[in-house]
DNA sequence: CTCGATGTATACCGATCGGTATAGCTCCAC
DNA sequence: GTGGAGCTATACCGATCGGTATACATCGAG
């Protein structure tokens, strides 16, 4: 996990927490039964991190962290040709469902759980999204595609797409159903 | 709400858990905030639907049936077209969104807090997206179009991306971009 | 006239919630 | 060689969790 700058404790309790928020949900998981998990006692927990809220916000930016770095890294890595590069992201979050997302998009999940917008993990993911957009149409505009931004929005709109498809069971293959559509949408 | 059937009761009881299960998450809302918000008494709720699982399932039912009334009533209402209907299915999000959206797919926000498959719940979940990948489907079908199965499937995904899109509010107007996408792949 | 269904009111259950307090241990840096 | 950081252990806090028990009022159907 992205457990840099953490005491010992503070990265077991942050990979204790990230894995049964993520397979359980966040409410239905006390920060007794983290703790327990972690092997750690209470107080150390909320000596690292202050409250479970700022817990939350820690185990999202955590997983915000590897999932910018899996997918910039698989793109940049398997080519230089910009266009391929955005039919790239796709293969990318394929891999990544297959290895770390059979409940869905953490960020998602996280954000059903945790409506106010003041609420620092709200927060967390609230940027993640921002960023992921940035990113699809920042890659539009480097492969000198027209419409760089409604590109990337509907770029944007098929990766959410293929992440809820792929995480309820409905669309086992989802992540190569949309790049499909992509592919479309390129050659347009 | 879809409160046939019910005791009078009965439907304030689902009509208050559905608000509250909506806007704040399933396990952030106990049942004494719902009996409250309802006038009722606990016992009452318990007497009408056994355990807080089976509100919750209750809650999605109602609302899995007040959306497919929505969306086969819109697109039937609109066009005889089957192609156009397709389409038509795009208008009918978006307008549903904005009307009762305005914090991301509901079923998807239950999927998030319900990860056992054995919850009732989860099972009307599966069987929500099950029947509009269905439904979908069986448009393209009606519409002559080739490969009706992979059709149905890519505009399931533009239909849930939509709605996670326009949910964590990145994409304002998810459903008119969705719908755009979704020109394309019927005119191939 | 009565009986069952639909309610209300109140009180209770053990368990768990997020969070805090106090005391003591080890080990490394200054 | 001392002090502070990091940690364990245990106990506690009031509030809330989902769920149950008991007693009583109303009202329509048989």
């Amino acid at each position: 996990m992205a457990t840099s700058g953490l005491t010992p404790a503070g990265a077991r309790i942050l990979d204790a927490a990230s894995a049964l928020f993520y397979d359980q949900g966040i409410h239905a998981v006390g920060v007794d039964a983290i703790a327990r998990a972690a092997g750690v006692t209470k107080k150390t927990l909320y000596d690292r991190f202050g409250s479970k809220a700022e817990l939350i916000a820690a185990y999202l930016r955590a997983r915000d962290e590897r999932w910018r770095d899996w997918l910039t890294r698989s793109v940049e890595s398997r080519t230089d040709d910009p266009r391929e590069r955005l039919l790239a992201t796709f293969d990318a979050l394929g891999s990544w469902m297959r290895a770390e997302n059979p409940r869905g998009c953490a960020f998602v999940n996280a954000f059903a759980e945790l409506p106010d917008p003041d609420d620092p993990g709200h927060r967390v993911v609230a940027g993640q999204k921002a960023w992921l957009l940035g990113y699809l149409t920042d890659l539009a505009a480097e492969a000198g595609l027209p419409g760089p931004k409604a590109l990337g929005r509907r770029l944007l709109l098929l990766h959410e797409g293929a992440t809820i498809a792929y995480g309820t069971g409905v669309v086992p293959r989802a992540a190569a159903e949309a790049r499909a559509v992509a592919e479309l949408l390129v050659a347009a």
